[in-house]
RNA sequence: GCCCCCUUAGCUCAGUAGGAUAGAGCACAGGUUUCCUAAACCUGGUGUCGCAGGUUCGAUUCCUGCAGGGGGCACCA
């Protein structure tokens, strides 16, 4: 414990907010939760400054920049070469050279080992994502979902959470039971029949294809049966069909999960009466109209909603409050959700239920995941699953790979819409920023094997300026990876490693790494190492991988 | 009709838990290879941060209204 606390503390931008905290406590002034620190937008400011001053000033009353000047007095300056004080109030902070080294020298001894931090304290969250409905293939959208879902549980994993990820099945009610029917309609084609496919069931491909299946492995022992006989077998068969198909899918991408959980199980084991009889009797559930609602609005939802309907069945509701029982139960301190956009009118009354059942709120994280907008070749093109015109996820697994489309789906912040061109995917041209990545990765490979046996050692002298700039970029990552930790954003590791990776190739044409000269050659080879070590860890908290060769 | 999200360069998007001169990629034009991988690099330039108010020492960021785009409104799932 102790030996992690040291390690969070050296990182720069930790060991800057424990000495601005110190110069504070000695000023007897008020310490806000966090002290907020930052990379400035222009590197002459400075490597990492700090507007504290300027929140300070709200709070004492005083001009931000005496506050400055107070600060400045009483910090501790041992790892600094220089301090100032700028603009309305910025406090701007360089490193000194030495306490940068050995930082590089702590990063190249400990390698990933000097990311740890301890900011998830063994917290255990839950991350449910992907939950899609099991009637037909996984598409572009529920990619998108897989891959910020499971690029966070890395990350989170990675900053000291207990993360347990699950997939929940919505294999219970009508949907199913149209997945049955459309498997049975296409059977009878099979048969010969001239079958009309209602409006709601679904036409894809895939329909046929269960259908033959299920032909070849019963052959004419089923043939002419009527729905009533079949239903059952036919729901099993192509369910089971399925959702092997979403796992093999899945798996292809590089996302997997702890647990999988069936709302249908929910349901046979009683969970779902249980829960609502729990609600009942916490005095949530009331009789209206035949029915039986829960008391949503009790928590800020618009109106009440049914979970019990007048016919005697559940509502899907019934069977989410049931799941999230199921969670809390299991003894989550946070549970996180990530649901696509189009479910967020359902936010209030999950987060209510949560809530009736002993939650506080902010135990619940709800993310929501934007429309993925496809186009070819720059024009939108429109899906429906039930007309069965879709890009599945395998699709873009088999065409584009898993790498690409993994990076590509994390270039984007969750919320913001996303436009996926299929085609300029496929080019694997410049277009795609993941190769420009990778391609730095492999590059500095690529001097390794050229150099043969390296000791990274450095020495700090022979550093120039687009070097001392890598080197700080490079440190400048545990911040990025704490920011991507603490608002749930994976997308900032990603613009971040586009950014490393573009300082790299710039330095790359400019200096040569390998010379005669054998120390100015370990210096170098050793910052190249440190940026190595960075660009791997980055891609493996995204999914993606590094290559040695490209 | 009500609710939620979005609106930043030609295009696609970062940034913003109120702060310094608002950034990147692509596209476009030109250039770079006797040299560790040219999937690279260098040089070119743009912004009423949708509009209008408000709060503030300070607003692209917060609040209100409006406009445009998307999504959601059920005893469906």
């Amino acid at each position: 414990m102790s030996v992690l606390y040291t390690i969070y503390l050296t990182s720069m931008h930790s060991l800057l907010r424990k000495k601005l905290e110190e110069a504070i406590l000695k000023l007897n002034y008020q310490l806000e939760p966090q002290i907020e620190v930052e990379i400035p937008k222009n590197e002459s400011f400075g490597d990492l400054s700090s507007p504290v001053a300027m929140e300070l000033t709200k709070t004492l009353k005083k001009p931000p920049r005496t506050i400055a000047d107070e600060i400045l007095s009483v910090i501790d300056r041992e790892f600094f070469e220089d301090i100032s004080i700028a603009g309305p109030g910025f406090i701007n902070f360089k490193f000194k050279k030495e306490f940068l080294f050995n930082q590089l020298k702590e990063l190249l001894e400990k390698e990933e080992k000097f990311f740890i931090t301890d900011i998830g304290r063994s917290r255990k969250v839950q991350i449910e994502f992907v939950s899609a409905n099991p009637t037909g293939p996984l598409h572009l959208g529920h990619g998108r979902g897989a891959a910020i879902g499971s690029a966070l549980s890395n990350i989170l994993r990675e900053a000291g959470y207990e993360v347990t990820t699950e997939y929940y099945i919505n294999d219970a009610g009508k949907q199913i039971e149209i997945l049955g029917l459309s498997v049975y309609l296409a059977l009878q084609r099979i048969w010969g029949k001239e079958v009309e496919f209602p409006e709601e069931c679904y036409k894809g491909e895939y329909i046929k294809e269960i259908a033959q299946e299920l032909y070849e492995s019963y052959g004419d022992s089923i043939k002419g049966r009527s729905y009533e006989e079949l239903g059952d077998l036919i729901i099993d068969f192509s369910y089971r069909k399925i959702i092997n198909e979403i796992k093999k899918d899945l798996e292809d991408f590089g996302v997997t999960f702890d647990s999988w959980v069936s709302e249908r199980k929910l349901y046979h084991t009683g969970e779902v009466q249980r829960a609502i009889i729990k609600l009942k009797e916490l005095g949530f559930v009331y009789e209206k109209d035949g029915a039986l609602w829960f008391c949503s609005t009790s928590f800020g939802d618009d109106k009440d909603r049914v979970v019990l309907k007048s016919d005697g069945t559940y509502t899907y509701f019934a069977s989410d409050i049931a799941y999230h029982k199921n969670k809390i139960e299991r003894g989550f301190d946070e549970l996180i959700n990530i649901w696509g956009a189009d479910h967020h009118g359902y936010i209030p009354r999950v987060k209510a239920a949560v809530q009736a059942l002993g939650f506080k709120a902010s135990q619940i994280k709800i993310l929501l995941v934007q429309m993925v907008n496809l186009l070819r070749e720059g024009k939108p093109f429109q899906m429906s699953k039930r007309a069965g015109t879709f890009v599945t996820l395998r699709e873009l697994i088999d065409e584009i790979g898993a790498d690409t489309t993994r990076f590509i789906f994390l270039t984007r912040r969750q919320d913001s819409h996303l436009e996926f061109d299929v085609e300029v995917a496929k080019k694997q041209s410049q277009e795609n920023p993941v190769f420009y990545v990778q391609y730095a990765h492999a590059r500095i490979n690529s001097i390794f094997e050229k150099a043969g046996h390296v000791s990274y050692v450095f020495n700090g002298e022979l550093f120039n300026e687009e070097e001392m700039r890598l080197i700080k970029k490079v440190l400048q990552y545990p911040m990025i990876f704490e920011l991507a930790v603490n608002f749930r954003e994976p997308h900032r590791i990603t613009f971040y490693l586009q950014e490393l990776a573009s300082l790299f190739h710039s330095y790359y044409h400019k200096h040569r790494v390998l010379s005669d000269d054998e120390k100015l050659s370990q210096t170098r080879l050793s910052l190249c190492r440190a940026i190595m070590i960075v660009l791997r860890h980055g891609l493996r908290m995204l999914g993606v991988k590094a290559p040695h060769k490209m």
